[in-house]
RNA sequence: AGGGGAGUCGCCAAGUGGUAAGGCAUCGGAUUUUGAUUCCGACAUUCGCAGGUUCGAUCCCUGCCUCCCCUGCCA
């Protein structure tokens, strides 16, 4: 956890809403809640929402609950119900009580239901959809009124009853809520509140075969769990006279005790990626990536495996704000976040993945090795030996024999410093048939371990990995999963044409033999290059795999 | 065109009748056996545009412009 002094956190328009409530005594104790459908895993948006109401619930001493939006089983599974869990608890956060789920609320809706259908607020309605959709009107032209609008509460009540006990076929009647059909805001023309679904639902299995429609049991839900401010994103502020139609009709009936204060504000969009789950499930299922945990994706468990600390995904949310404005943040803030949290925390060590072999011509019994310290600044995170041999691997990238102004690696003839260790001199360059560099003859100037050279300074320093004792291991490169900014905004483009073709590179790197002892998901920062960590799936040092991930790469100011 | 929402530095984002917080990015400079970190410093005479009210407006009023969302028996 990084709280910096100057670093003020914002205030926002939610907050200051809570803080009004809380002042003039409209609530006592604030309730919140997240309510995913369990129809994919989360994504970095999600994550926001959760540091978000959760957060919200910490900060003023409130509680916030977990409930599944289970009301389509067609596309709902245990799966996701299990990883969007998974995900939240991850990310640091726990819901009070038992986890809920709107079907816990199905025989309450049921019975709402037949509420608003006695006080003539509700009707059975025939239409089918092509049929309903003319009905319904456009966006500028009013709809008219449903043929079946008129019926009798006794036919509504029994036809309704009817369709819970299957008499109907999927689709033929829905139950609809009886509003205004010349209402400006198409949300209120009569919506259809229940529909016929045959459908086995992950918690209530066949009992039932009509379903509540979001708009009616969102708002029912949130009553009867005395939510006091349910935060949703701005595309559902549209809904939200409907939302307080339905909740006032319940209280004034005394059906329903509390009325819930719904607020919108805008939804993240991140640079390089997108946040629609039917999008990132057609990556899933168009197999373009991995898995829903692939590193490149934008959901939790991808950021997870990434090597993306929750500090890092938290310290982001906070720093991404909430407002009401359309925002496409910048990837280099997740980034920094990301790097920020890991900075005291990763031990650093190295590793080279792309070797050139060096020979130290001048080595020696009396050679010496240094002991390294695992982190620049703090002690505590411990040493190891990090041992020269007589030949080593350097970053193929750390030497060139024409050198660009301003370097300050090697290069023939020149002087670098061996992090940890001695500060070598380029004598010579062995080249392949074709005239390649394949190897580097240096010495070594031994009277510089731990300590300048005398005379003269030497500014650059690279790391390196002794070739006999250095760990094989696979390494995967990640790069933005997309080459377009906003891949799904591309005048009639589909997103799938914007993916980057280098987003995974796997290489074989060799690093320091103190991976042996590493288990998965453990960071580390592999000097000059960045944060890696040990993959989550695939990595068991226990029987010798070694895969790392590349988290993300070290900031890099140094201009060419 | 009807309804809803939004326009403050490259990207986020506070502020709100009294003369523009902060973060990310960027650019300088110091320290550094990671060109990292850390540390100092710079970075909106200006708040979509045009009028108006006012001693004074990003904030109030009027008009205009631009962007996003809404016509699932999805959420």
């Amino acid at each position: 956890m990084t709280i910096h002094s100057h670093e003020v956190e914002a205030s926002n328009f939610i907050k200051n809403i809570i803080e009004e409530d809380l002042k003039t005594g409209k609530h006592q104790v604030i309730i919140t809640r997240f309510p995913p459908e369990p129809n994919g895993y989360l994504h970095i948006g999600h994550a926001k929402s959760i540091c978000l109401n959760f957060g919200l619930a910490k900060e003023f001493d409130g509680i916030c609950n977990l409930r599944f939006d289970d009301t389509n089983p067609e596309k709902e599974t245990d799966e996701y119900v299990q990883s969007i869990k998974e995900s939240i608890k991850w990310l640091g956060f726990n819901w009070d009580g038992e986890v809920k789920y709107a079907s816990d609320y199905f025989d309450k809706l049921y019975e709402f239901a037949e509420f608003f259908i006695k006080q003539s607020l509700a009707y059975v309605c025939d239409l089918n959809a092509d049929e309903m959709r003319e009905y319904r009107g456009s966006l500028v032209t009013k709809g008219k009124d449903s043929p079946y609008r008129k019926r009798s509460v006794e036919e509504n009540l029994n036809l309704f009853k009817q369709m819970r006990e299957g008499e109907f076929a999927d689709g033929a009647k829905t139950l609809r809520l009886k509003i205004d059909m010349a209402s400006s805001n198409i949300n209120l023309r009569d919506p259809v509140i229940y529909r016929i679904k045959r459908a086995h639902h992950i918690r209530t299995g066949d009992k039932w075969c009509i379903y509540p429609m979001y708009d009616y049991t969102h708002c029912i839900s949130d009553a009867l769990e005395n939510i006091t401010h349910s935060c949703c994103t701005l595309e559902f502020a549209d809904h939200r006279p409907l939302y307080d139609w339905v909740i006032a009709h319940l209280v004034k009936a005394n059906l329903l005790t509390s009325h819930p204060r719904q607020i919108e504000f805008s939804r993240l969009e991140l640079q390089y990626t997108i946040t629609s789950k039917r999008k990132l499930n057609q990556l899933v299922t168009d197999n373009l990536v991995s898995g829903w945990d692939d590193p490149r994706m934008p959901t939790i468990s991808g950021m997870r495996r990434r090597g993306y600390n929750k500090e890092g995904v938290q310290l982001f949310a906070k720093r991404c704000g909430i407002s009401k404005s359309p925002n496409i943040v910048d990837v280099s803030l997740l980034e920094a976040s990301v790097r920020e949290e890991l900075e005291n925390k990763a031990p650093r060590i190295m590793a080279v993945l792309n070797p050139l072999k060096v020979v130290l011509t001048n080595f020696d019994e009396y050679t010496a090795s240094r002991s390294a310290g695992f982190h620049p600044q703090h002690a505590q995170l411990g040493e190891r030996l990090v041992e020269l041999t007589r030949e080593i691997y350097i970053e193929r990238d750390d030497f060139m024999l024409d050198p660009i102004s301003g370097w300050q690696r090697l290069t023939a003839n020149s002087e670098v410093r061996l992090r940890h260790s001695y500060v070598i001199k380029c004598d010579e360059l062995i080249k392949d048939a074709t005239g390649n560099i394949v190897e580097l003859r240096c010495s070594i100037d031994k009277n510089t371990l731990g300590k300048n050279p005398e005379g003269r300074k030497v500014k650059g320093v690279i790391h390196w990995v002794s070739v006999t004792n250095a760990i094989e291991a696979q390494v995967r490169l990640y790069d933005r999963l997309f080459t377009e900014a906003e891949p799904d905004r591309v005048n009639g483009k589909d997103f799938k044409e914007f993916i980057n073709p280098h987003s995974l590179t796997i290489v074989k790197g060799y690093i320091e033999p103190v991976i042996i002892s590493s288990n998965a998901e453990d960071c580390y920062q592999f000097e000059r290059l960045g944060y890696f960590v040990a993959d989550r799936c695939d990595h068991d040092s226990s029987s010798n795999k070694y895969v790392f991930n590349k988290t993300v790469g070290l900031k890099d100011t140094w201009k060419k």
